[in-house]
DNA sequence: CATAAGGATTCCAGTAGATGGAAGGTCAAG
DNA sequence: CTTGACCTTCCATCTACTGGAATCCTTATG
């Protein structure tokens, strides 16, 4: 197959596919015109790089569970802990973005946002370490 | 004030300083010695980019917050507009994320995660598009 | 056979937002 | 004068691609 068939297949940019190459992912076969030629598994390799790239995880960690996925003596634990450690870090992020998400919406629910230049905004991100606080700790 | 002032009061580091400058977010003085020297209105804009930053605005939209900032003349609209079209990638973030933890956390569930090889997690990477519509499409 | 379109190839550069490190100038203390 | 802490610039690196240029190969058509 030429990359543009893996490409259709798999709904990864052709770009892409020369860039896992390069990078070690994959190492499709090459013809005598130098042009790739793909076998059903470098497609199929190809199209589980797509899935756990979808599912965020690092091209790293796509290396290790591809690595796992052809070691049939493998142990589902670790593949697991992979999951498991992804997963984690998600969470991680969705919490922060989740924070993100409540601050903003609040200043953006007090600011009136009309032409006036008042803004409650603007005067959270520029506020100085509070007043109160830092004149009488005691 | 000297860099690692700065980067003492407003928790970012030196090198972010720089680069911040390098970009042109500020413009810090210099003395003749090739130090740079900054006003306590350089350190309130960095304080300030930091917490926009932290927000996770975008460089660009931080230059934008920036300027409308030191523009008494700005109506708040402006920059409840950069707001919210913030917040709508974060949304969009959150939302991409939550779905990734949810397939995650379902196959790490159903992955008993042993010494066996058998995995649901590279069962479900692996997963050829369904059999049964492809043998049979008419 | 010439030619032109459409794929394929390689290689270089750029994206965001820093961060690490090397090589060297400066300053204050002893 | 030396030591060590601080400052400077510049270049490289990170993630995961993506865009584009220049060139080669294949296939169809006149």
């Amino acid at each position: 197959m030429n990359i543009s068939d893996v490409a259709a297949g798999t709904g990864l940019p052709a770009k892409t596919i020369r860039y896992y190459e390069d990078i070690g992912l994959i190492s499709p076969a090459r013809r005598d015109n130098g042009y790739r030629d793909f076998s059903d598994t470098d497609m199929h390799n190809l199209a589980f790089l797509g899935r756990a790239r979808s599912l965020g995880f690092s091209i790293e960690e796509c290396r290790a569970l591809l690595a796992l996925y052809a070691d049939r003596d493998r142990s589902s634990a670790e593949v697991r802990a992979i999951a498991q450690e992804h997963l984690q870090r998600i969470e991680a992020k969705i919490a922060g973005l989740v924070a993100m998400r409540d601050t903003l919406a609040g200043l953006i629910t007090a600011c009136h946002g009309d032409a006036r230049p008042d803004c409650p905004i603007l005067a959270d991100l520029a506020a100085e370490p509070v007043g109160g606080a830092t004149t009488d700790p005691d």
